[in-house]
DNA sequence: GCAATATGGATAGTATCACTAGCCATAAAG
DNA sequence: CTTTATGGCTAGTGATACTATCCATATTGC
């Protein structure tokens, strides 16, 4: 296909598909003369998954490439390939590093506690502790007090998720299924909290007066 | 206190303080002279609660107006006030409504079959079909067809939540509760599962070889 | 009492980002 | 053999979140 059937596919116009390839989002297709090009059905995923790291995941275009490139990097471990993904994922402002060393322990003392085998530079710590921090300067640490019940929660969805992704037989698509897991299932799931907290509010609280908490 | 000392207590620049005031983030000070004015820890509180909207949850300006706004406006009932704020923080442009007709209705099939009482119009619903109609055009359904292990872990979760809010004693900031437990709960949510991916990914895939799908 | 600094209020400017427009020579389609 | 599409290029645009600067007045330090 060329890229107009490819833009018609994807829903990406021609001028954006165009940058995209200038930028190094999506690779070239193959140069079927000096100026026509064929673009393949990777090409349309690939396109996609730039439209969903972008759009639904928010990430910038740079951050993307990153994500992009280490995706397509030949390491073969997947267990490493998952770290280079996440890195690839995280936030990248080095978090505030303040007053944030007490919430930095807290969160190091919960991965002792649970056994979690974790590289101590992995940056979903400093997310976290970061988090942690804002939360208790805000005066809300119910959220953070509970922090064992989320962890909980998180290790059985995780479970599945990681043996799902290793029972892929197509190894090409592995590192692709990490990366949409990991973004679109965040929204995925909080997507249906809100769901979640809508029903339970109501049920607790929705039923007559509409208000529970007058006095 | 004024500008100056709010500005040093939130880590906020004097200029950005400002701006904030112009877009009508910030409640004006109290005046005390033509051209002078006095802040309180409210505003403190407030200021801390717009970079936490706006660094960590990535909300545009304009969207944090609005959140806010809901937040402050005098409506009583909890239940309709954690749907005010939902709807505030939802994503606005109204999902692409194109091929997500058979994603929507396995969502509400989900809804009904839980059980769960949920506003036929809640804008997590077209999230969460999005998301599943982009998953599956992915050619990645392995999470969405496990809807029910995310609905389980989630409503637990949200028991919780929406339990811990309804407790708090002091009603003026229960809305900010939500706002900031519904953000701040996402990405500590996010964070935690990063952790524990890495985790099962050690665990399972990381041991010797670091290359478990050679065949 | 008085110079140095801070403040509230305003207008205008900047940096970044994700595209978008336009041009050209060549290729494909009707 | 004319119309449309393509690949490759440079330059421009619109939105967003601040910043910079200015001014008249207040406060602060001495």
């Amino acid at each position: 296909m060329r890229i107009g059937e490819l833009s018609r596919r994807s829903g990406v116009s021609v001028p954006t598909i165009k940058f995209y390839l200038r930028e190094g989002l999506l690779p070239p297709g193959e140069l079927t003369s000096p100026n026509q090009a064929e673009y393949a059905d990777t090409h349309l995923r690939r396109l996609r998954l730039i439209r969903a790291l972008i759009e639904l995941a928010g990430l910038p275009v740079a951050r993307v490439k990153e994500v992009l490139e280490s995706l397509d990097a030949g390491d073969q471990a997947l267990h490493h390939r998952i770290g280079a993904v996440h890195r690839a994922l995280a936030p990248s402002w080095p978090p505030a590093e303040s007053a944030d060393a007490r919430a930095e322990a807290r969160v190091r003392e919960l991965i002792e506690k649970r056994g979690w085998m974790i590289e101590p530079d992995a940056p979903a710590i400093g997310t976290l502790a970061e988090t942690i921090a804002v939360l208790q300067s805000l005066g809300q640490d119910d959220l953070a007090a509970d922090l064992d019940s989320y962890a909980d929660a998180v290790e059985r969805l995780a479970e599945r998720e990681v043996a799902a992704v290793a029972s892929r037989p197509d190894a090409d698509r592995i590192a692709e299924s990490v990366v949409v897991g990991t973004i679109l299932g965040e929204r995925l799931i909080a997507a249906l909290r809100l769901l979640a907290q809508e029903h339970i509010s109501a049920r607790l609280l929705g039923s007559a007066s509409g208000d529970s908490r007058t006095e």
